[in-house]
DNA sequence: AGGAGTTTGTGAACGGGAGAACAAAACGAG
DNA sequence: CTCGTTTTGTTCTCCCGTTCACAAACTCCT
C-alpha cells in the first residue's frame, strides 16, 4: 500500500462536511457487516444517501485514503473516519431528565457502539430516585457536580421539560460541560464557548407540514 | 393599520427560512404567553437565537407584517406564520413503533399544540395490543392502510428499529403517506415525491465530538 | 407642521457549499 | 512495456444563504 496523504492535524473541516461524517461512518459499518471489503465512492455515497462527487469532496478533506481505479477499504476507512470525529475515544455523558426521551436516549444502543458512554442518569424528581432504567441507577440532580468532576465529563444531554432546561444548563455550564445537546423546545443561553446542538422533534413535523401544505395547493 | 403586502401565495420560501420558522413562531407564543403585545426585531431575534437582519430578511419572504418605527404586533405575526408554515389546519399522523422513542413522541404536547393530531399508534409486536400510550390504543401494524385512509393521513412517523424501517416506509408510501419523519438510524428509499426528514440521536452527538476533541487538541 | 429618533424592508456584497467536469493515478490485458 | 479502463482527488463555476448598510416609513415631541 501506497503511503497516504495525511494532512495536519489543524485544518478546518466545513461544518457541513462533519455532519456528513457520521453518516458515512454508519454506511462503512453496515457494509463492513455485509462482508463487503472494498467500495467504490459511487456504492458508498448510494449507501449514505448523498452524491458521490459530495462524497468525495468530503472524505478529501480527511486526507487521500482511497486508491484510484479501485475505491476504499472499508475498514480503513471507517478507522480513519471514527478517529476524525473523535469516536475512538471514550466519551463519558450525563443524561439529565429520564421521562420518556431521556429512558429512549439510555437504552439506545448507537450510543455505546460509538464510545458515548452514559455515566448517570439524573433527574429532579424525587419519585424516580432508586429506580433503574437501561441498567443505571437514577441519580438526584444535585449529584450532577459531583457526578461531572469525577468522571470528567465534557458532553451533557438535556432531556428535561422547557421550563427546567435552562436551569440545568446553566449548572452544567458551571461545572465544566462544554458540549450540551438539547432536547427542550427552548433556546438556551450559554458561554460563547459551549457548543450547542439542538433537537425538536415538532419543529422537524412543522418543516413537513409547511411542504405538505405546497403539495396539496399545486395539486 | 395600514394595508399589509400579502405576496402571492406561490412564491418560494428558501429552505432555510422555512427551517426557522418554527422558531419563530415558538418565540412568539412565548412572548404572547408573556403578555408582550409589540416586538422589536432585535427582540424576537434575540428570543429565537438568530440575528435581526436574518430575522427579518426571513420574514420578509412572507410578506410585510411590521411597522418601521414600531416593530411587529405579536399575535399577528404569530398568526401569519402559522398559516405559512400550515399549523393552522389539522394534520392527522401516525405513529409507528412504540418503544420509548414511540411513547414519548405519542406524549408529547407539543405536537397537540401545533395543529398535529396522532390518530394512530402501531406496533408489530402483538404484546403490546391493548396497550394504551397517551390515551391512545395501540393497535396492530396490519392496520396501518386502513387507518391511512380513513384518516387522510398523509404525515408518518417512524420510531422503529432500524431493520423495520424500511419496510415500515415502503409500506406507508404505498398506502398515500407523502411525509414520513424518520427515528430509525438508516438512510430511506423512497420515491421523489415523498418528503423524508430525519432525526438521528447519535448523529447529533457525534457531531458534539468533534468539536469537543478540537477543543482539547487546541487547549 | 416639522424635525428628531426608531425600526422595518431590501439592495448589494460576500462567503461557503454543491455539482460538473477533468486530470492524475492505479490496475489489468496483451 | 504500453495502452485502455476504472476511479479518485481537485479545480472551476454556480447558486444559496448570510450579513452589512441604508433608504423608506412610522411615531413622538415641540
Amino acid at each position: 500500500m501506497t503511503a497516504r496523504t495525511s494532512p495536519d492535524s489543524s485544518r478546518d473541516i466545513p461544518e457541513a462536511t462533519v455532519a456528513r461524517l457520521p453518516i458515512y461512518l454508519r454506511a462503512l459499518t453496515t457494509l463492513s457487516e455485509q462482508g463487503t471489503s472494498t467500495c467504490s465512492s459511487e456504492e458508498l455515497a448510494g449507501a449514505a444517501g448523498v452524491n458521490s462527487a459530495k462524497l468525495r469532496k468530503d472524505l478529501s478533506y480527511l486526507g487521500s485514503y482511497g486508491t484510484r481505479g479501485v475505491g476504499y477499504d472499508v475498514e480503513y476507512l471507517r478507522y480513519q473516519i471514527a478517529r476524525e470525529i473523535g469516536v475512538t475515544q471514550d466519551w463519558p455523558v450525563v443524561i439529565v431528565g429520564i421521562g420518556n426521551l431521556g429512558q429512549a436516549l439510555a437504552n439506545y444502543s448507537g450510543f455505546r457502539s460509538r464510545g458515548f458512554r452514559v455515566v448517570a442518569l439524573l433527574d429532579a424528581d424525587p419519585a424516580r430516585r432508586d429506580e433503574v432504567v437501561a441498567g443505571i441507577e437514577v441519580r438526584p440532580f444535585d449529584h450532577l457536580e459531583q457526578i461531572v468532576t469525577d468522571h470528567d465529563v465534557a458532553i451533557g444531554v438535556i432531556a428535561t421539560p422547557a421550563v427546567a432546561a435552562q436551569d440545568v444548563a446553566d449548572r452544567m455550564v458551571a461545572c465544566g460541560v462544554t458540549s450540551i445537546l438539547n432536547f427542550a423546545p427552548i433556546v438556551l443561553a450559554v458561554p460563547a464557548q459551549v457548543d450547542v446542538r439542538k433537537v425538536d422533534l415538532s419543529i422537524e413535523l412543522q418543516i413537513l407540514a409547511y411542504h405538505e401544505q405546497r403539495k396539496a395547493a399545486t395539486a
